[in-house]
RNA sequence: GGAGAGGUGACCGAGUGGCUUAAGGUAACGGUUUGCUAAACCGUCGUAGGAGUACAACUUCUACCGGGGGUUCGAAUCCCCCCCUCUCCGCCA
């Protein structure tokens, strides 16, 4: 959510913005309807005004003095209906138009219209050349028998799926050590709640929009969270946290639920777009300042680019178009790792900030030294999700034979297995 | 799921229709006193939105006692609905 008086101050930044942002939004019928009900809240008011002090007056009226009274306060309760009526009937439309208002992009994000104009920032590693014929994941996991789709997809439909044996171990692999990776950085491992109320939902700003996206827990009121993001990032809302506090600095590891309406058809085949999968997450709550936003941004992007290294994956860091970023993100930065199946870069990270739109939404405010009350910068980056991870690795270490190597760094998570081989 | 008890400021806690402009206390901050610390005393000490001013300070008004609605000239207080917490019972990995 955006505070309505930097929009009153400059509406054209935020028309432009949405333009960029290809979000549909009616500015100046915002502030058509803000003028009417600042005009109705500056009435009632002073209603209000006039009626506290005939009403206490009361006590001290003569009986024909009463009766003018109590003739004069009839008066000003219609007067304080009719108005009540109008601003339950502008109120709504306020509050739906200042959900929608998308944050406009930093000055550095690209304009485009769509992922495939997002501007490359740097790549790592090499990029491996087969002196064999590769076999992509899905083979791979079906000859070792460590990934079964098909029995996914019989229990619970489409895009699910079964990790065994090494399969469920080097899932579990990755997760731990990024999970270590991040405890060892200083931030708060948590373990969280995943059926949110839609309060969380649109505090972190995933309702209104993606509705569609989310399992609903209809009989409950509930909604399954599609990122730990959701509850970590909602974890303090409504409190004022002291200054001294900030930044906080969490992980979680979480499983996520995506219904993936809508991409029917797309990336169908093996583990990258799936319903469920397990993702550690990195948040940072932190003070309302442009400079530290981007500095945080920048450290939850090292972050998961030294996870990365150490896994040993080629990847790519791409700066997010305006036409690709969400409503409440200033800024994003995507790590795609190379998957030799796909013959390209895939996204395996999303590093997002958000200035204070979320905590706007969600009244997560902390005390400055001047002893203001003021809105917190949030933040939030993958630090790894599987099994969409396990495409590169199980690709990019096969071997001739079918066997893969397990990359070192999960050595001290597999049990003793540094090769995992038919059985 | 059933029964009962509750929900007041950062915290504790008083408050059964106008004297509440939310008492009193704790914590915090500033000051006085003091060899230091402590204590004592004095003062400050909620949030949001208007108006006065170009901003701030300041002044003033309005709203807010879990949330929503109602009764009343007037509600923390009375009535209705909902939410949450605690205790007991039942069920349960």
């Amino acid at each position: 959510m955006i505070d309505i008086k930097r929009i009153r101050e400059n509406p054209q930044k935020f028309t432009d913005g949405a333009k960029a942002k290809k979000f549909d939004v009616d500015i100046d019928r915002l502030l058509a309807v803000d003028a009417a009900l600042l005009d109705c809240r500056k009435r009632l008011q002073d209603i209000a005004t006039e009626k506290n002090s005939v009403g206490k007056s009361i006590p001290k009226l003569s009986a024909d003095e009463k009766q003018a009274a109590l003739g004069r306060l009839g008066e000003l309760k219609n007067a304080e209906a009719q108005l009540n009526e109008q601003i339950k009937n502008l109120q709504p439309v306020f509050d739906e138009i200042m959900q929608q208002v998308p944050q406009p992009p930093a000055a550095d994000v690209p304009s485009g219209e769509d992922d495939t104009e997002n501007v490359e920032l740097r790549k790592w590693g090499t990029i491996r050349k087969f002196d064999f014929e590769p076999k992509d994941h899905v083979e791979l996991g079906i000859s070792l028998g460590i990934i079964d789709i098909e029995r996914g997809v019989k229990l619970a439909g489409t895009r699910n799926y079964f990790l065994k044996g090494a399969g469920a171990l080097l899932h579990w692999a990755v997760l731990r050590f990024a999970l270590d990776y991040m405890i060892g950085k200083g931030y708060t491992p948590m373990s969280v709640p995943l059926l949110m109320k839609d309060e969380a939902m649109r505090g972190t700003g995933y309702y209104p929009g993606a509705e569609e996206q989310t399992y609903r827990m209809d009989r409950d009121d509930l909604n399954l969270a599609g990122t730990a993001e959701v509850p970590v990032t909602a974890y303090h809302c409504g409190e004022i946290l002291s200054a001294e506090q900030l930044p906080i600095k969490s992980v979680a590891m979480s499983t996520c639920f995506r219904r993936e309406a809508g991409a029917a058809g797309k990336d169908t085949r093996g583990l990258y777009r799936i319903h469920q999968f397990d993702k550690v997450e990195q948040v940072i709550i932190a003070e309302n300042d442009e400079e530290k936003s981007k500095a945080h941004h920048q450290e939850i992007l090292a972050n998961s680019e030294a996870v990365m290294q150490a896994l040993g994956l080629p990847y790519r860091v791409v700066n997010v178009c305006t036409g690709d970023l969400g409503r409440g993100q200033v800024q994003k930065y995507d790590i795609e790792a190379w998957m030799p199946s796909r013959n390209s870069y895939g996204e395996t990270h999303s590093a997002s900030r958000f200035y204070d739109f979320q905590a706007r939404r969600m009244n997560l405010r902390y005390k400055t030294a001047a002893k203001k009350n003021v809105f917190c910068h949030t933040l939030n980056n993958t630090v790894i999700a599987s099994p969409r991870i396990l495409i590169p690795i199980l690709e990019l270490n096969q071997n001739a034979d079918g066997s893969v190597n397990v990359p070192a760094a999960l050595a001290p998570y597999m049990h003793g297995r540094e090769v995992i081989t038919e059985r």
